[in-house]
DNA sequence: TAATTTAATTGAAACGGTTAACCACATGAA
DNA sequence: TTCATGTGGTTAACCGTTTCAATTAAATTA
C-alpha cells in the first residue's frame, strides 16, 4: 500500500497542529474560520483521508458495524437464497453507508466468534436479523454495545428492537382466506419450534381459525425450511395428502412462490383449485402466475429504521431502549379465489 | 463497551513481556514451548481478544477484505434481488470468515468514495464483482492492494480475474437451442454497450447464428435492466412483436424466470409455443414450471476461488497475476423443446 | 577458561489518530 | 489597575498492537 499522507503532514502543510486539523475534522472544538478553511484547503490538496484504525484505537470511533444474519444449516448459505434477506441487507447496506458507516456482514448465529468479532474490531453497533434463542444474549449484554434486533422475539427486553406484529397480520391473512370462503386451510411455514417469527404467525393462523369457528388440524400444518425449494415439496405433499385443503397460507413468499410452482407441476391450478395466500410482499409476487395475494411487510424500512435507532444509540449511548413494530398490510392479487363455503354447498 | 484485556496484561499475568505475547500469536519468531504455553494458558483464562484496530494501525495486518457489488441504478438495490448475486456474496463470505478474515460489503460502484475507503480501512484486500469501466482502475492500481476482479472484462491486465468463458457459454446455449431446430432464436440480455459479460455473451449468441447459417437480426436483441421484472416485460415485447420467434436466448435465469412468467400470464405455453434457454443455473430453475434448461456456471466455487485467490496474495505480495477461468455445463430441462426445423417443414 | 555462537526474551519506538490539560492573548467588568 | 472570562490554539500522553534492535543466558568451540 502506498505511503499516505498523515494527520501530521498536514498539520505541518497548514503550519498547525495535528490537534488542530483533528478539532477541525470532528468539529468537536471551534477553531477560527481562517484556520479551518487553511487546513481543509491542505486536505483537499493532499488527498488526506484519515486513518479509521487509528481513530478506533484511540478515540473508540470505529463507524463499523456487524450485521448477522443466522445461517439456518451450517455451511449452506439458505439466508442468501430468500430475496427477503438480500433486500434487508441492501437497505441496511445503503442507509449505512450513507450515514458514513461501514458493514461488516457475517452469516453466522450469536456465537462466541461474534462475540469476539465485536470485541476485535471494535464494532460501534450491531444489528442481528432473525430470532433464535442463544445463550450468549447475557454476555452480548454484558459488551455493552448498541444492538438492534430485527424479527425477533428474544425474551430479554434488553435491545432494540425492529419488528411487524406477525401474530396479527398472519391473522389477517388467514381471515381473510376463510372470508374468502375457504374452511380447510392448510399451514405451511419453516420451523414452528425454533423460529419465533414462525411461532407468532402460527398462532395469528390458530386464532383466525378459532374466531371463525373452525377446528384446528394439526395434519393441516407443513413445516419445512423456508426456502423456494421447501414449497415445491410441501404442494406435492399437499397433494398427497388428499384432505381437501383448498387454501393455503404461507408464511413467506419464498415459500408460496414455491407452492405455486410445486402446484402447477403437480396439475393443480392455483387459484381455480387451491388458493394461496404469501406473506412478505416480496418484488416477486407481482410478477408470479397468478399474482400472489401477500401480507406486505415494509422490508426496506425494517432495515433503515434498524441502522437509524442503532446509529442514534451508538451516538446517544444512555438513550432508552426503543421497541419499533412497522405496520403490514394485504395485496389483493389473484392467488386467492373466492368459493362457496361448506355451509353453502350443503344448502 | 467494557474494559478488556491488552497483550500487556496478558503478558503480566504471564510473567513475560507484551512482545512475547505478539510472538506466541503471530509465530513471527520462535518462543520456547514452556513458555508458549504459559502465555497461551493466560489468554485462555483471560479471553483476551487482540484488538484488531490496533493491529491493523501497527502491523497494517486488518484481515478486513472489501467486496464490491456494482449498482445498477443509484439507490437502487437491484443486485440483491438477483439471487445470482446473493449466492456469490453467501460463498464470498463463507471462505472469508473460514479463513480468519472479515467481508466489508458495499454496494457501490469503484468511485473515489471507495477509493478512500480501502485506504481507511487499510483494507488488506478487494474483490469486485462485475464488469464496468471506472476510471478508477489506474488509482486503484496505484493503491497497490490486492485485488479480485469477478466477472470482469477490464481491458488492463494488473487485476486477477475469476470468470468463466461467457463468450463460449452462451454460444454452446445458443447453438444447443439452433440444434433443436429452432432458426428465430431472440437474445435477451442486460445492456450489452455497458456491460462486458453481456457483449461477450452476445458475440457468443452470434457465433452460433453464424455457425448454423442464420442471418442476424437486431429485432430479436431484447435489452433490458437483469432482473426478473425485466423478464416479464420482455416476454410481452416479444408477444406483441409478433415475429415468429420461437426460442429466447436469455443471459440470466432471472431474467429466465421473469420470460417464464410473462410468457405463461400471456397464454403463450412453453415450452410448446416458445423455449426457453436459462444461463447461470441458480437452484430455482430446477423447480420453475418447466424445468429451465441453462448454462450452469460454478457461482459458489468463483467467489471460493476469488476468495482463496486474494488471500494468497495478501499473504505472499508479489504473487504473480492469475486469470481463472471456470467450467461451465449445460443442464437439460424441459425449457427448450426440439422443433421441427424449417428446412424440415418446407419438405 | 575465554571467546564465540545460538536461542530466547525484552525494551522501546513506531503506527496515526484523539483529547485532556494547558497557555497566550484579548476583552470587558470591577 | 486587576481580575475573571473567553477564544483559538498547542503540547503531549495515550489507545493496543507489532517489530527492530539490544540484551541475556546457555551452549559450543577454541
Amino acid at each position: 500500500m502506498k505511503e499516505r499522507y498523515t494527520i501530521r503532514d498536514v498539520a505541518a502543510l497548514a503550519g498547525v497542529s495535528n490537534a488542530t486539523v483533528s478539532y477541525v475534522l470532528s468539529g468537536k472544538k471551534k477553531i477560527s474560520e481562517e484556520t479551518r478553511q487553511r487546513v481543509l484547503k491542505v486536505i483537499e490538496e493532499t488527498g488526506f483521508v484519515p486513518d479509521m484504525n487509528a481513530r478506533g484505537l484511540s478515540g473508540k470511533d470505529t463507524r463499523l458495524i456487524g450485521i448477522v444474519i443466522p445461517q439456518t444449516e451450517p455451511g449452506s448459505q439458505l439466508m442468501f437464497h430468500n430475496t427477503f434477506y438480500s433486500q434487508l441487507l441492501g437497505s441496511i447496506e445503503f442507509a449505512t453507508r450513507r450515514r458514513g458507516y461501514h458493514v461488516l456482514i457475517s452469516a453466522t448465529d450469536m456465537t462466541q466468534d461474534y462475540l469476539n468479532l465485536i470485541q476485535e474490531r471494535n464494532l460501534a453497533g450491531v444489528i442481528i436479523v432473525g430470532t433464535y434463542e442463544s445463550r450468549f444474549w447475557v454476555q452480548l449484554k454484558e459488551l455493552e454495545v448498541p444492538v438492534v434486533l430485527v424479527d425477533s422475539y428474544c425474551k430479554n427486553d434488553w435491545f432494540h428492537g425492529i419488528r411487524i406484529d406477525d401474530e396479527y397480520a398472519c391473522f389477517m391473512g388467514t381471515d381473510y382466506v376463510i372470508r374468502k370462503g375457504h374452511r380447510r386451510v392448510a399451514f405451511a411455514s419453516g420451523s414452528i419450534k425454533e423460529d419465533g417469527v414462525m411461532q407468532k404467525r402460527f398462532l395469528g393462523y390458530r386464532k383466525a381459525l378459532e374466531k371463525n369457528g373452525i377446528d384446528y388440524e394439526p395434519d393441516l400444518v407443513f413445516e419445512d425450511v423456508v426456502a423456494y425449494e421447501s414449497g415445491v415439496r410441501i404442494a406435492e405433499r399437499i397433494v398427497q395428502a388428499n384432505l381437501g385443503i383448498t387454501a393455503v397460507v404461507a408464511t413467506a413468499d419464498i415459500l408460496a412462490i414455491g407452492l405455486l410452482s410445486g402446484f402447477y407441476r403437480r396439475g393443480v391450478s392455483v387459484p381455480e383449485e387451491i388458493s394461496i395466500m404469501g406473506f412478505d410482499g416480496l418484488n416477486e409476487t407481482e410478477y408470479t402466475t397468478p399474482g400472489l395475494t401477500t401480507i406486505r411487510q415494509p422490508i426496506s424500512a425494517k432495515g433503515e429504521l434498524a441502522v437509524d435507532l442503532l446509529i442514534e444509540n451508538i451516538e446517544n449511548p444512555n438513550m432508552k431502549r426503543v421497541d419499533k413494530v412497522l405496520p403490514v398490510d394485504l395485496i389483493e392479487r389473484q392467488s386467492v379465489k373466492q368459493v362457496r363455503s361448506e355451509e353453502e354447498r350443503q344448502e
